[in-house]
DNA sequence: CTATATTGAGACAATTATATCTCATTTGCA
DNA sequence: TGCAAATGAGATATAATTGTCTCAATATAG
């Protein structure tokens, strides 16, 4: 291992536990600590090293989540340009990334901690904007509210994921399809 | 009261905890028996009596809203006639029925009970054949899997029954900008 | 009005998951 | 190799919920 490895060996644990901890909570969204910590190969104990309770496990998988979505938005750089453009890169990202959002359609951690609904609304910020800005230039339906366009949004990509998850759908298909459905309805143009 | 409830006195008040149960768990998913008893106005006993065990209870929930979207696909006759139309017609009766349909999207009720992802399945098969029809007739678009479709459509109504709960959208007004949104995407027609 | 059924309140046991702790073992690093 | 840290296995305590039960109070039907 790298000589600077050293301080995020057990970040980089802490990460691959997360991602074992939400892949089995996306099959059994009620498993106990000791079926994730078996799920991940480690002990109870060593699981407890790492989260203090199920609580702090729930919210780090949540706060991850959300950086993820922040980082797609950031990297997308949905500020300027074509909105729809943006849209597309931004699905691009998001959707193989199911996995490790799932939970945040599926828990109510505002529950578990109440600045997350705040922080969440916070990452979603972005998102909105953008399609404001669609809005405004004439992109994107302005007969609509910008709200409602990104509640949908946000539920249509889980909806493709399950379908991916599910199996119904290609994964490599699964962001055009998400876009093209989105952007342009369900019903033929004639 | 009539003289003919005694029989359907007990199923009214079934009904009756069936809905407060299902208010109560829109707002807390982990409420326990003992809350929704108390949310109900009834003790833990009486519970108890109408509904064995908590599983017996979430099945019942459970079974409750697919019969309801049975109905509505009933009520609605969309086996004739323009497919958009009975889409319109199953939105208006469904969205209202969101909070007692919550449950299908957020638990995991075949964990519960084997079958019940086979009736899932069953119930929305009328649903499916509509989708079918109308890519058959050119109303909707066939370049997209009907499976795919279908799925979007039940997280779309998802979404929108959780703007209207969440006080982002008009109760009055969900049903119409569920389907425009859906049928004509959210792009700007140029 | 009276008998019967239903309900409420709460005690109680059983179950389940969580959280803590100990100690032997293993692992990684100097 | 040898030492320090991390881990595994499991015992144990705690907490929360579930499910059962009793009995008095209430409601309902005849």
């Amino acid at each position: 291992m790298q000589p600077n490895a050293h301080d995020s060996t057990k970040d980089t644990r802490r990460v691959d536990l997360l991602n074992k901890a939400g892949e089995l909570l996306a099959m059994r969204p009620t498993a106990s600590l000791a079926d994730i910590a078996t799920y991940a190969g480690i002990s109870k104990a060593t699981l407890h090293r790492y989260f203090a309770n199920r609580d702090d496990l729930m919210l780090a998988l949540g706060y991850r989540a959300l950086e993820l979505v922040a980082r797609a938005f950031a990297d997308a750089e949905i500020e300027t340009g074509s909105v729809i453009d943006a849209l597309t890169r931004v699905s691009e990202t998001l959707v193989p990334l199911g996995d490790k959002l799932h939970l945040l359609w599926n828990e109510s951690l505002y529950a578990l901690h109440p600045d997350f609904a705040a922080a969440e609304q916070a990452t979603q910020e972005p998102m909105l904007r953008l399609i404001k800005r669609g809005q405004a230039n004439s992109e994107l339906r302005d007969d609509l509210s910008a709200e409602w366009l990104m509640q949908l949004i946000d539920y249509a990509l889980f909806a493709v994921w399950v379908s991916v998850y599910e199996g119904y759908a290609a994964r490599r298909d699964a962001a055009r399809m998400l876009l093209t459905t989105l952007l342009d309805g369900i019903a033929s143009r004639s």
